[in-house]
DNA sequence: AGAACGTTTCGGTGAAAACCGAAATATCGG
DNA sequence: CCGATATTTCGGTTTTCACCGAAACGTTCT
């Protein structure tokens, strides 16, 4: 695509809200977007024909629903990546404040990211179940017991042509965590095992008891700025969805 | 800087002109911005505004004439980025052609990127001048000859609070090469030396045939990209400057 | 088949903004 | 001080495009 190309579909508002709701990976319809955009449908739909044509998103129709999803991971961390370099205006106001629940764990694309991705990464260094080289994570040979504890096929992660375990550098935090298909699964396997829960409104990811036991026992990890936010015991849909910012 | 604002101005024709007229690191006056985008002074100059205003170009006075240059290497290094990581459209066109004289030496803001920056870096870590590490390249604490013989004050660099050599994965070889003050110092002495020139249209780099002595014969460089392209003998500055391609 | 629903296409409206001519501002060189 | 040059500001025109109402299309349900 082009520069200018790029630059006019995530230069407006409507198109960006699109994209920051697909950005946890899950495909939406069309009217969902609509709405979390705050547009009317014929307004979204437009919107999601030029972001597909733009190769950002893609569709996938499903009887007379038709979802949309990010085209990919790599359309993700662009994203993210360029969040996270943006300059900071000098005089003028500066970056609006991460929301509390985004910054301490969420989904970025199919893997988790923020405070809980990158501690979850640092746990797995520091039991010698990853490690950490120059441009990638790398797996132990022979695996590791913590993957066989939670019924990961490492070997079937080998044999697929996405990278194993690329590294990911946060948008909010700056610091290096876990992606690739090692990351999805390995997410993918903390949902099966309700060790985290999903949002229904965002991409942001709450960590339940057993998760906590699991994070705190098995990967030794602090997980303290989970308390930070005030915890919300039961998160409900809501019907209004204020706008989201990255 | 909002994720939209930048799309906003990076998605106008123009104003792309312009950032990448100055991505070479030089500042320019106003009136040779307005010519490279093909536009009007008076328009420019709301293009300006609006660039300044984001952040991501800055304003040097200088007597009647009002120099503009890139905010900063990061601002450059966001935009290389951002270029190198657009998804390619499916269906559509595909990117296009890089410009040969850009493809082979070229600068990046301040340093050497291209095949030629790629090589020199190759070239420094192969003679034992430059190391290549996780997130940067280091310098040997000792210095080395190469440095001395053309004349770098590597104590002098250390001091700065810039940093030093980190890596910059290039655009179009999509390969790492050094830059920070290290890189900036080390292209500024190519030209001292009259190794490099730097072409009055665009921020392409002609090697001079003592570069290619220095090159060949000091870093053992295979410099046979640089035969690819048909030799322009005298490359005049051109009164009509085709849009820039990144 | 007909109603209901999700989505897209078409057409028109309104607002944003890219653009340039003219005039204003600032600096330079006499 | 005056004319020349570089740039910006102002005003008005034109283009672009985000938006939605209405209608068309396709699928599901009864």
């Amino acid at each position: 695509m082009e520069l200018t190309e790029f630059g006019r579909l995530i230069g407006q508002e409507s198109r960006v809200s699109i994209l920051l709701a697909l950005m946890g990976g899950t495909a939406l319809p069309a009217s969902e977007l609509a709405y979390r955009a705050g547009v009317a449908n014929q307004t979204a739909s437009s919107h999601l024909n030029e972001l597909t044509r733009g190769g950002l998103i893609r569709r996938r129709k499903c009887g007379r629903y038709h979802y949309y999803e990010l085209a990919g991971g790599e359309v993700a961390s662009l994203i993210e990546n360029l969040a996270r370099d943006l300059p900071d205006r000098k005089g003028g106001k500066k970056r609006p404040r991460i929301k509390p629940e985004l910054k301490s764990a969420r989904f970025c694309y199919d893997h988790l990211a923020g405070e809980l991705g990158v501690a979850i990464s640092r746990g797995l260094v520091a039991k010698g179940a990853l490690f950490l080289e120059e441009e990638s994570f790398r797996l132990p040979d022979n695996g590791h017991r913590i993957y066989e504890d939670i019924g990961m096929d490492l070997a079937a992660l080998r044999l697929k042509k996405r990278k194993l375990c690329p590294r990911c550098v946060d948008w909010s935090e700056r610091l290096p965590h876990v992606a690739g298909s090692f990351g999805a699964a390995f997410a993918e396997k903390m949902l099966e095992h309700g060790f985290i829960r999903r949002s229904p409104n965002n991409r942001s990811v709450a960590v339940t008891q057993a998760g906590r036991s699991f994070f705190s026992e098995v990967l030794n990890l602090d997980l303290s700025f989970l308390n930070r936010q005030t915890a919300v015991p039961e998160e409900a849909r809501r019907d209004f969805l204020p706008a989201e910012t990255i």
